[in-house]
DNA sequence: CAGTGGTCTAGACCACGCG
DNA sequence: GCGTGGTCTAGACCACTGG
């Protein structure tokens, strides 16, 4: 016992290794809900005691727990077990004109809707040469230049995504597109007026560990993976206009789509 | 200067953790190229020598790319430069009637068209009370019962994605549903046969850790997230008579979807 | 066999939070 | 000030890989 907490004994018979042990106690309390969301993990030092090994091993075993998304170290206060924040889905007809129409850009009307606060930060535009996964998108040749806009999304001042588009530099120059206001109903709204009627978006879905810059951007705990998603929008007559490349932090989407039977 | 790869020194007026600056170099010699996927990092002996601090300053170090899914540590080898493996796109038409009535499922005839050889084990079919997760996307009340079956898909001998399909037993009872070989083209060919023509298909799309026995059955690497599907597949005249969860090694998938602009 | 990573010990000092 | 987790040291023995 461990406070409140019926915790085994290491089994020294066993070929596992004793930090695994350990870590299997913990999650098995975790996934029966004997230590619940918002629970705080019993301390390192009752830990050693109670299993009677050195710290770096409980160490060990707590950090399995947090890379597993399971538990969240919070320094001077103790070990807790993650609950689950709210989340957002991302629906397939998010980018429907019927959503577009209203003046405003898919990210702040769904979150409006949701009645959190939106907001964008860190919003750059700039041009430069395509890198190679948006020339094979877009058709473009090497060499050929685009229209980089960068920013971050934010939902009551938590970033939850950054994104970073690639247009054309032929089709951008000379547009509201180059400015840091896009105007409303962001650039598929411009790109719509400019003639270039948009019919559909493919989009690709990868998802891994972030590096470094992603954790620092989308302030992730340890443990959380990203959603890393590559998006092309096609004009009607089949011309790819954009490319976006946006990364999401994993615990606040779940991404939906609808996929056709027939 | 570490074999042929230069990596700077500590710099002890840095804030950051000595651990931390040490991954900041590997990282980099990753991005770089200067690591190319498939090389081996220098061992741990030699970084010790290199950098002057303890064997565990190292380790953590090195656990920290492999969280991040940029190595792979070999027992007895040594560390290794992840190369990522194929990976199998799924698209938004697998499900598409054209290529059910092949005769075949949707997973054999895909892995088949690649050149790679298909495989499924652990089938497994029971008769249950529908979770909760199970019950609400089926609209089916407290206690009442679905057949459950279980698999795990693999190519070329190698685990890549388990997948467990509820259907209300009202539906699936006294139908070819409950045997373990289900017939060609799948249960979707069987619900079809049996008058529910498919109309469209719900996929919600989670990404998040592995738990243990997830690990297990996939053989994930450390530091591999998975991707984890709910989909609902929808009959005519809106019933929904199927859901399968699936979960799917992220580093052997990506996914890819078509968006409506309508 | 030598070299590699995997586990474990028993200490130390530090930075953070909370009362 | 005390308890928490974060970093770091300097060893030890083991298991696996390869020549």
């Amino acid at each position: 016992m461990v406070g409140d907490l019926a915790l085994p004994s290491i089994d020294p018979a066993s070929d596992r290794a004793v930090f695994k042990q350990i870590s299997d106690h913990l999650r098995h309390a975790i996934e029966t809900g004997s230590l619940a969301p918002g629970d705080k993990v019993p301390s390192e030092s009752r830990l050693i005691a109670h299993y009677g090994v050195a710290r770096m091993t409980i160490r060990q075993a707590l950090r399995e727990l947090q890379s597993e998304g399971l538990t969240v170290a919070e320094h001077g206060r103790g070990v807790f077990v993650r609950s689950r924040p709210p989340v957002r889905r991302l629906a397939s007809d998010r980018f429907a004109r019927r959503h577009r129409d209203q003046g405003k850009a898919a990210f702040i009307a769904e979150v409006e809707g949701t009645g959190g606060k939106p907001s964008v930060d860190s919003i750059k535009v700039e041009e430069a040469e395509a890198p190679e996964f948006v020339r094979t998108r877009l058709g473009l040749a090497a060499g050929e230049r685009v229209i980089v806009r960068s920013r971050r999304y934010l939902i009551d001042g938590h970033p939850v995504e950054t994104a970073v588009s690639f247009v054309p530099a032929e089709i951008a120059r000379e547009s509201p597109i180059v400015m840091v206001d896009s105007g409303p109903g962001g650039i598929y709204a411009r790109l719509e007026e400019m003639g270039y009627r948009l019919d559909h978006f493919d989009e690709e879905i990868r998802s891994r560990m972030p590096v470094r810059d992603e954790v620092r951007a989308l302030k992730l705990p340890p443990g959380v993976p990203v959603f890393h998603l590559v998006r092309t929008a096609f004009a009607a007559g089949g011309r790819a206009v954009e490319v976006c490349d946006t990364v999401l932090s994993s615990d606040a989407y779940v991404l939906s789509y609808q996929l056709p039977a027939r």
